[in-house]
RNA sequence: GGCGCAGUAGCCAAGUGGUAAGGCGUGGGUCUGCAACACCCUGAUUCACCGGUUCAAAUCCGGUCUGCGCCUCCA
């Protein structure tokens, strides 16, 4: 299995620290608005990731945090004259109701910021005492210069850095030792949540949140950490400064990143009016489709959204649900039980798409190429069963199909509702019409039911119907 | 200025040395009362451009053009 590493800029091969194991850390949202389809992006990459690891019979912690305090949730706070605790718990729910629309498995530990506070002044008052770091004044410096692999992530050089990043010399503050300095802890301003450290009222600078939180629920020393590209640097490269100063030994072992989600080729950002929320694609799409959509190209590809590569993901997915359906819908009228020999050398061609599917996954999740495998299924599916398949071949062709889609989140099943007694008096009176041949009452039901959001197909083997 | 990514059919997108997967869409057909689903057929003599290496290049090397990202507490 081949995970690409932003380290050694590679594809490695992954071993874990610990046999069967896999402990990775992945950057959670700022709470402070509805989560947008950025932000979606490597919830969904890296879930992925995770079930995969699952399906491999890894077992994985998998720890991602809420950034519960920042100048953002400040600013909201005192917009709607509320706490800025109300304002990150309120988003913080609705975050999980997102999540739970795209099919993001719960992680194991979503540690919040603010409730890790004293792990992360025991965290800088170690990196004090090693010489890593220096108050002035109540705010805490990580001292940049002094942690001799400062760049290794980004591949930036410190020298680079202060020539082109003009506006770190700009802004640098007078106090600071050097321009490139960071902070891990600033002091209380007035109106400002804070919380009492040996430096005085403050609160934590935004990198040490990750570290401490990576190091407690996980350990020193962890598998993965994972984020969107742009947290490479300076967010990543400074908790590895961080971690590896304070703890003495490497941090993560594999760093992954997503690329962007762009808009018309566009970064999405609310200046130039190309802002999306999860919320409001999910008034229109079922979220699995944005999911689908998401792996549809390689995460570490920028990607690019619009409303019609929507619609096209909604048929393409479309054709696997269809698939699954149809499978349950010659279960429930097949009479034959077991497999023949011939459906059982059928079912064995299947395997082919299931390495197809898991050679892409091991080349550094190539969800692309596993979806083509899926695809692959699915035509077979079409081509190799009839109201004559045997129960047996029909389920076992079912769950190779669930599984496989269930590794990227896609949910091929649709709730078993129980269609209301009305609803199948029409159906019913629908067919009724049908055999005498009064074709304007049957459709004028089938509007009548769309109309309602069920779709009815005629096949062969009798009247399905289906939710839109 | 520094670092990096990308350019493959109408659209999306795999493929990193052996002769171009898959999906969406389009057009035609089969099935069907019609529709939908499904199935069959329909697509790149070619992978931004120019050179080079090689028996062999979308894939490797050099150059050019174009688009994009990071270097700002933005996923």
């Amino acid at each position: 299995m081949k995970v690409y590493n932003t380290l050694s800029r590679k594809k490695e091969e992954f071993i874990p620290l610990k046999e069967g194991e896999v402990k990775m850390y992945v950057c959670g949202p700022t709470v402070y608005n509805f989560i947008h389809i950025g932000n979606a992006r490597p919830m969904i990459v890296f879930d992925t990731v995770r079930r995969y690891f699952e399906y491999k019979g890894y077992d994985v912690n998998f720890v991602s945090n809420f950034t519960d305090v920042d100048d953002k949730i400040i600013r909201k706070a005192n917009e709607e004259g509320v706490t800025a605790e109300e304002i990150s718990k309120r988003y913080i729910e609705e975050c999980k109701k997102d999540m739970d629309g795209m099919n993001i498995e719960p992680a194991t530990k979503n540690p919040l910021a603010t409730e890790e506070i004293g792990g992360m002044i025991e965290m800088i008052r170690t990196l004090i005492e090693k010489g890593y770091a220096y108050e002035k004044n109540g705010t805490v410096y990580y001292r940049t210069r002094k942690f001799k692999d400062y760049g290794k992530l980004s591949h930036k050089n410190l020298d680079d850095l202060q020539s082109g990043g003009r506006a770190l010399l700009v802004t640098g503050e007078d106090e600071k030792e050097d321009p490139l300095d960071f902070v891990l802890w600033k002091p209380k301003k007035e109106g400002e949540p804070a919380w009492q450290s040996p430096w005085g009222e403050g609160r934590p600078g935004w990198h040490i949140e990750c570290s401490e939180m990576s190091k407690k629920y996980l350990g020193e020393q962890i598998d993965i950490h994972a984020g969107g590209e742009d947290l490479i640097f300076p967010h990543h490269e400074n908790e590895i400064a961080q971690s590896e100063a304070a703890n003495g030994k490497e941090f993560a072992r594999y760093w992954m990143h997503n690329g962007f989600l762009n808009i018309d080729n566009r970064k999405m950002s609310k200046s130039l009016g190309n802002f999306f929320t999860v919320r409001e694609i999910s008034e229109k799409y079922d979220l699995q489709v944005l999911r689908f959509f998401m792996l549809s190209a390689h995460y570490r590809s920028p990607l690019n959204f619009s409303a019609e590569l929507m619609e096209a993901a909604k048929s393409g997915l479309e054709r696997i649900v269809n698939s699954a359906s149809n499978l349950k819908f010659l279960v429930q009228n097949s009479s034959a039980e077991k497999m023949t020999e011939e459906e059982n050398r059928m079912f064995e061609e299947t395997s082919e798409y299931v390495k197809d599917f898991e050679r892409a996954m091991d080349d550094d999740f190539n969800t692309a190429d596993a979806i083509a495998a899926i695809f692959d299924l699915v035509k077979y599916i079409n081509t190799h069963t009839d109201e004559n398949s045997s129960k047996e071949y029909l389920e076992k062709l079912h769950k190779r199909l669930s599984d496989l889609a269930d590794v990227l989140g896609v949910i091929v099943d649709k709730d078993e509702e129980i269609l209301d007694e009305d609803i199948e008096a029409l159906i019913r009176e629908r067919q009724d019409a049908r055999k005498e041949k009064n074709f304007a009452r049957a459709d004028q039901i089938r509007d009548e039911l769309l109309s309602k959001g069920i779709i009815l197909e005629d096949t062969r083997e009798g009247v399905k119907w289906r939710r839109a």
